[in-house]
DNA sequence: GTGAATTCCAACCCAAACGTTGGAGTTGGA
DNA sequence: TCCAACTCCAACGTTTGGGTTGGAATTCAC
């Protein structure tokens, strides 16, 4: 059989994409990731370094995405900004692993994240949609731009950091994901709505 | 010296909250929380069990704290809900090992919770609280109670749970405690506001 | 085709961490 | 006062898991 590097570490970065996002830093072994992609321990070692490096190596390629996801290129008014917030939530559905290595990177509370440039650059962008579409008076202007922006990413990721409240707090009219979409959608609409 | 075992337990549980509040269940190591709190570890296993069952009872016993922390009984207009979302934000900043708990929980994404019940309970008078507001036409009904509950949360927790992404997005005006509070309280009240 | 460089892996080393044990000190009741 | 029960700890056994090594299979340049 050939040997074929770039799969290999292909392989390699899918699964540990995969355990990390499943069971954190401190829950993953190098074992079990290597197992997972069918190749020998040491190849992790050659390849990407110790597993703090690996969880760098992770994080800065996979969050670049969760930066750059969800295009926004030009908010009209209050129901793109809720088309948008809907689209993010649509997101985490799609990319539970990507949210959860967010979080697990927000607990570890770096003094610097890997790649913070470029993910910066990307924020950016988001941000500057939001301040445009205030100056050209098409959403409400009472809040900084990237207050706004901020906020509405929270709308829609709050459900996936904390599951279990969620669950609670609609134990007796259970949200589906459905009600759960629409009421932030809502929620954002009037985040943005211009006063009157 | 006299035993004092009340005493030694306190101290364990306290050290355990911290400790795995800091580097979660993953992270944690047995011989640490011991430490920390000037006792041997087979003190741990003896009062506590195994580690697993230490997390759930520091789990159980620190988040149903969360759950009733932040008092609301009568919610008289959207300016109240502002003001509630300010408590909140604030208790998190009071209690930074017990969000970090939350998120914790969050990740392990558990079918049941330890204390369900009980923190169930909790949630359901907060939603309440909401529910007769609406009822009383004192702030919008556009949105279930539980939704509205739940994004006022999402609005105050949500800086805490990516503080990375917070300051990605804040990079060209950086906020400041005082800033992401005042912005939330806004949200809040327009979240809250009935229609005109 | 031959040898140097590369990819890969089984087996290994060792430090860390989970959990236990045997025994010494302390208490309180009969 | 004596002993049964309890609190505590130092030291230990064992497993897990991070990281390495020696060597076999493969590739490629010449």
């Amino acid at each position: 059989m050939a040997w074929n590097t770039a799969e290999t570490k292909r392989r390699l970065k899918e699964s540990a994409v995969a355990e990390f996002a499943a069971h954190g830093p401190g829950g993953t072994t190098m074992e079990r990731i290597a197992r997972r992609a069918g190749v020998n321990k040491e190849r992790l070692y050659t390849y990407f370094g110790d597993k703090s490096q690996l969880f760098a190596t992770v994080l800065a390629d996979e969050l670049n995405k969760v930066a750059a996801a969800v295009p926004l290129e030009h908010l009209d008014g209050p129901e793109a900004v809720a088309a948008y917030a809907a689209a993010v939530y649509d997101y985490h559905a799609e990319h539970p692993e990507l949210t959860r290595l967010l979080l697990w990177e927000g607990l570890l509370d770096l003094p610097e994240v890997p790649d913070e440039e470029t993910r910066t650059d990307y924020y950016r962008t988001k941000v500057a949609a939001f301040a445009r579409a205030q100056r050209a008076n098409l959403i409400s202007d009472d809040l900084p731009a990237a207050d706004l922006a901020f906020l509405i990413l929270a709308l829609a990721g709050w459900w996936y950091a904390v599951p279990q409240m969620a669950r609670m707090m609609h134990a007796d009219e259970p949200a589906t994901p459905d009600t759960a979409r629409a009421g932030l959608m809502r929620a954002a609409m009037k985040l943005a709505a211009p006063k009157a």
